[in-house]
RNA sequence: GGGGAUGUGGCACAGCGGCAACUGCGGCGGACUGUAAAUCCGCUCCCUCUGGGUUCCCUGGUUCGAGUCCAGGCAUCCCCA
């Protein structure tokens, strides 16, 4: 833990593991639970940072992988770091690339001493990161909290495969501990360990014995199935095992209604490109569940996307009428306002539940959310 | 008046003897979970649909077989008068 990161804890919910809280950083204090847009590229795409703080933005996400291509570390030191590089002023965490490791599956090789990219989505060359270099690169990209590199297993997967990548995760994270130099960035460990919870704690135990993280990262889920096999080993991994003084991130999560499982179990922290990328697709989330604004039967409609939804989309007055216009004239203001809804979206469904924890009445939240037709949906 | 070109599914195009007919657009629907994503995947003549019926401007013809070849219409476009 660093002089710069206190988590405290206000709240906690009697029915369920829900906990309310609020994470410190040098750019802002973060209230949770809290959902986290994803700006890989330094950007939230379409989003303003003006827009994304008055949609209620506490902290944003970044891409360690992305950035070390384009533009450079380098460069984004020179410009003094992301939150100027950007103009992001708020809290910022940086993913150190696990993700990519997985999801770039063959064009990457892994080794004991890290991973070699082919960077296909760039020029194709090569780019080796020890777990040493990637802590280098996102301390020059200066986020607040920043992650350790990981490898993330997806599913299903031979338990041998998912054991071999706890192990490499549970030695790369001693790694980038021991590497990582700046105080007033917050390091995460990350939980691997795939759909089983022996290997979970196995992955946590050394976390916890290893360093001295700020919070723990929680990988390798959504990543192909169903809900009830993620929560039979989260919800105890969480619930019974986590410490609970430090932040608890659910890494790549995701739809509401794992979100509100997730704040359930008693997850502090979410991120998810699924709000921005189905807008973009020219999906909605709303109260009813799904929306595909590309659908005629909104084509005459003059009602907003969801009645009882307050974000400046949907008490501006757009229509679904327009927004069906604007996505399928593929106008890029259609990908706009639904990012800035569905963002709003989550941020107001996190927002709500914290208020329901300190309440005391997060059981009922979940179990109302459940109920709704969205759940179903989600 | 003379010369040239072209007519194919909502639109634009391909097709040069075996075709329910390439491709793109459009239309309809679906997927998207630490962003290789403003992407990707279906379907898109009709029907009583693991089969059947009608199609490629029209009418005849040649052929086992014609969107494709021949003849005659009709229509459109371009050039010269």
């Amino acid at each position: 833990m660093s002089a710069y990161f206190t988590f405290d804890i206000i709240a906690e919910d009697p029915a369920t593991h829900a906990r309310a809280g609020v994470l410190h950083t040098p750019h802002g204090d973060i209230p949770t639970p809290i959902f986290m847009p994803v700006g890989t590229k330094a950007t939230v795409k379409g989003l303003l940072p003006s827009t994304l703080a008055s949609l209620g933005t506490k902290i944003l996400l970044a891409n360690t992988y992305h950035l070390s291509q384009r533009p450079g570390s380098e460069t984004v030191a020179e410009m003094g770091g992301l939150h100027d590089f950007m103009q992001w002023h708020g809290p910022i965490l940086t993913d150190s690339g696990g993700f990519q490791v997985f999801s770039l599956g063959d064009y990457v090789k892994l080794t004991d001493d890290g991973v070699r990219f082919r960077t296909v989505d760039y020029d194709g060359s090569y780019a080796t990161w020890t777990p040493e270099e990637n802590m280098r690169i996102q301390q020059l990209l200066g986020a607040d909290i920043i992650m350790q590199l990981d490898q993330c297993p997806g599913y299903p997967a031979e338990r041998s495969f998912v054991e071999r990548a706890v192990e490499l995760s549970s030695m790369w994270a001693e790694r980038c501990w021991k590497a990582h130099t700046r105080d007033d960035q917050a390091l995460f460990g990350i939980v691997q360990g795939g759909m089983h919870l022996d290997l979970r704690l196995r992955s946590l135990a050394h976390l916890e014995a290893c360093a001295d993280f700020c919070g723990y990262g929680i990988g390798g889920y959504s990543v192909g199935e169903s809900h009830d096999v993620m929560f039979e080993s989260l919800g105890p991994l969480v619930s019974e095992h986590m410490p609970t003084g430090k932040p608890r991130y659910l890494m790549g999560v995701g739809n509401p209604t794992t979100l509100v499982r997730g704040v359930g179990c008693g997850i502090d922290m979410f991120d998810c490109v699924l709000p921005t990328r189905t807008a973009r697709m020219g999906t909605a989330f709303s109260h009813e569940g799904r929306m595909n604004l590309k659908n005629a039967r909104y084509a005459h409609d003059a009602g907003p996307i969801d009645e009882r939804c307050s974000c400046p989309v949907c008490t501006g007055g757009y229509t679904r009428a327009y927004l069906n216009h604007l996505v399928r004239q593929k106008e890029m203001l259609g990908g706009i306002l639904l990012s800035m809804h569905n963002i709003f979206f989550l941020l107001d469904l996190m927002a709500r539940a914290r208020r329901a924890i300190i309440d005391g009445t997060y059981g009922a939240f979940l179990s109302a959310w459940m109920d709704s037709p969205a759940a179903a949906d989600f």
